[in-house]
DNA sequence: TGGAGTATACTTGTATACAAGTATTATAGT
DNA sequence: ACTATAATACTTGTATACAAGTATACTCCA
């Protein structure tokens, strides 16, 4: 990882990963906030170089990528699709679909348990926004929405959320850090929005769920632009990268 | 691949695949169709010597395999999850919930040209079935929706069913190689069904394309689950596999 | 100047080699 | 008989080597 000496993507998530996992994590930051360009062409030999690895975790890395459809394999390189504005309606629409059918399936279930694991990362949250701390905060963020997922114990539903999460906590990661600097205030709102959810799994009421789901969507679908615009304009100056 | 000398996936489906490809889509049926049972540890090496290829398509398999959770991948070995009742009942569960949600925008296009296009396929249908053919039967099948969830032209969308389908393809391909043996009447109601579907395109009829969509599922999910359990008596005479 | 054909510098896919870690088995000691 | 420890036979992850194919650029010829 020669030519840049930051990391997008907070290393001490990386721990226990692979060499491969961590190509892929870094990578899929770098496409997702603009600094490798959509359309760029990548090499798995270049790659290499790059980050000073060998191809075999480059190759892996790429396949992870192209299945969540960030980059496309082609017959010679592997062409950058990267997130413009369609293509972050399109994952919201997913998290939409699916956590509103996990919604319905919580409404047969004893939903207390899940309701308490909720509340505790909610406050963790807090004091992630207290400490400001951009990345905590992002990350139980996601957090949040994976525990109602996965609550409900459907494979299939998991699958989809494990090939959307990671793009989706990479888009949450810079949403939230450009807010702790810049519209700080959104987050008692956010909060709120939480809370909401919380109260809507408790009571299993399918309106405020329904309506806290849709608020948290405006409002992130909303923001997202901006940053990912603010993160275009960043990266200009940094890297020419494609030759 | 020494040990079994007939293929359960169409050798002629996988002209232009590589090696890694042919190895996933073959130990893909050998786990759906119950040959590999669930709760078998798979070891590359093992599998490197059985298929005659080095480690690295197999790696690339398992990549594969893990990604639409028939296996699991561990620190030690890969398991077997395999496809029991419940995994098909989800695996239709978020076939029905794509379904419908391309349904809801299929509403707000223009579908003469889709419509088309299925009845092209459908005829093709028939064709198979008149000549026996059920590989080719589930082919024209899976292409059948994949042509529906296609032509709404979701990336994200696009992408849930690029991992459903393999696995699809794989339980469709079983149940009707089953069925022109032992339910060859069955195909009429099939048929039937799938002009329904059409119909319901053309006309944008909601309520005729969720009857549709029902009645196909309940069709193929009965189903399945006998063919199923045929496939793995069919299975026991042929191969210890583990160890 | 233009075009056909060839050399060259790339690309990916697969095989192999090596390192580091983990489970299992065997062995020694009590 | 049983525990602790050591040897061994596995496992995966990564690096490297090689083969085959593809685009680019170049040269030669008209």
């Amino acid at each position: 990882m020669s030519e840049y000496n930051d990391y997008l993507y907070p290393q001490k998530w990386l721990s226990k990963a692979s060499t491969g996992d961590r190509v892929a994590y870094e990578l899929r930051m770098r496409i997702i906030s603009g600094l490798i360009e959509s359309g760029t062409i990548l090499s798995e030999n270049k790659l290499a170089a790059d980050f000073e690895v060998s191809r075999s975790p480059i190759r892996e890395a790429l396949r992870i990528l192209a299945s969540e459809n960030i980059i496309r394999l082609e017959k010679m390189g592997a062409v950058v699709i990267g997130l413009s504005e369609k293509e972050i309606e399109e994952i919201y629409d997913v998290r939409l679909l699916i956590e509103t059918f996990v919604f319905e399936r919580l409404i047969k279930m004893d939903t207390t348990s899940l309701a308490l694991e909720l509340s505790k990362t909610l406050e963790m949250m807090k004091v992630a926004i207290k400490y400001n701390d951009a990345d905590e905060f992002s990350y139980q963020d996601v957090m949040f929405h994976e525990t109602i997922i996965r609550s409900i114990g459907h494979s299939y539903i998991t699958m989809i959320w494990n090939n959307l999460k990671p793009v989706m906590e990479g888009l949450i990661l810079l949403s939230m850090r450009m807010r702790f600097k810049e519209k700080y205030e959104d987050f008692t709102r956010i909060v709120k929005n939480h809370e909401l959810y919380i109260d809507a799994i408790r009571a299993k009421d399918r309106e405020l769920m329904i309506k806290s789901l849709h608020e948290n969507f405006d409002d992130v679908q909303g923001k997202v632009e901006d940053l990912w615009r603010s993160q275009q304009m960043l990266s200009k100056g940094v890297e020419p990268q494609n030759d």
